[in-house]
DNA sequence: TAATTCAGTATACAAAAGTATAGCGATATA
DNA sequence: TATATCGCTATACTTTTGTATACTGAATTA
């Protein structure tokens, strides 16, 4: 892509592309859903080991942000219907593949980092 | 990257890695930064040419977060010592290398939609 | 029988983010 | 002289987000 678009490249556009890009952000939002999909990434979990993994984090907002991942797509929720239930949480296959946004991320991070405070901080 | 990292990778994965993703999260935080980053993007305006480009922003969110850009290292505020004085602000280069972030969040946002809400939004 | 675990929910509250509205000092224009 | 523009700041308020704490019902373990 080019560095500076040009007006027409702007007003050209589409709407879905600003919804994709906005469904993306989403996926991170708030101080917890970076945390919950990093402790799945490793491997399926069930509730209680989710908020073992993450310090500080309530069953309330646990609890939240699965049911907002769920309905994103992000995670999903099975239920195995032994005696007593037993819940467990796994990324998407979609999900999975946030890895190639987060690599992007890191590296642009990186490169700030380096290019503009110099280790500042 | 593999899909699956394995514990090992997990555990070494470098605290500054982490704050580089932090970083590159927060240029995009909140309700107004990515309208104002995508006004500057085609080229650099002055305060109130922003303001009339984002429906609906207040001057105190427009101010607010235009420091909190300049502070992270994404725009830049130049001022202009004629008479009266006037203030241009433009996106650093660094900021334009956020298309590449941007482009993979358009990418994984589209791909994601497709299989996993299959035209539902 | 009593305490513990699982997978959460309920209620109240505090803090952060965003909105509404008015105003300022310096200049410029009618 | 009166009004408008620029680049904001100040104050008060509402909404959203997150915290604290307690609790539930079903099953399990001591």
């Amino acid at each position: 892509m080019k560095l500076k678009p040009s007006l027409k490249d702007v007003k050209s556009c589409p709407m879905q592309y600003v919804l994709a890009i906005n469904d993306t952000l989403n996926v991170f939002n708030g101080k917890w859903k970076m945390p919950i999909i990093g402790s799945l990434l490793f491997d399926k979990k069930r509730f209680t080991e989710i908020q073992r993994n993450i310090p500080n984090i309530t069953p309330r907002m646990l609890s939240k942000e699965l049911k907002d991942l769920e309905a994103n797509g992000v995670v999903r929720r099975v239920v195995y219907d032994s005696i007593p239930v037993s819940v467990e949480y796994e990324l998407t296959e979609s999900a999975l593949l946030l890895s190639d946004v987060v690599d992007k991320m890191l590296e642009w991070g990186l490169q700030h980092r380096k290019s503009t405070f110099n280790s500042k901080r």
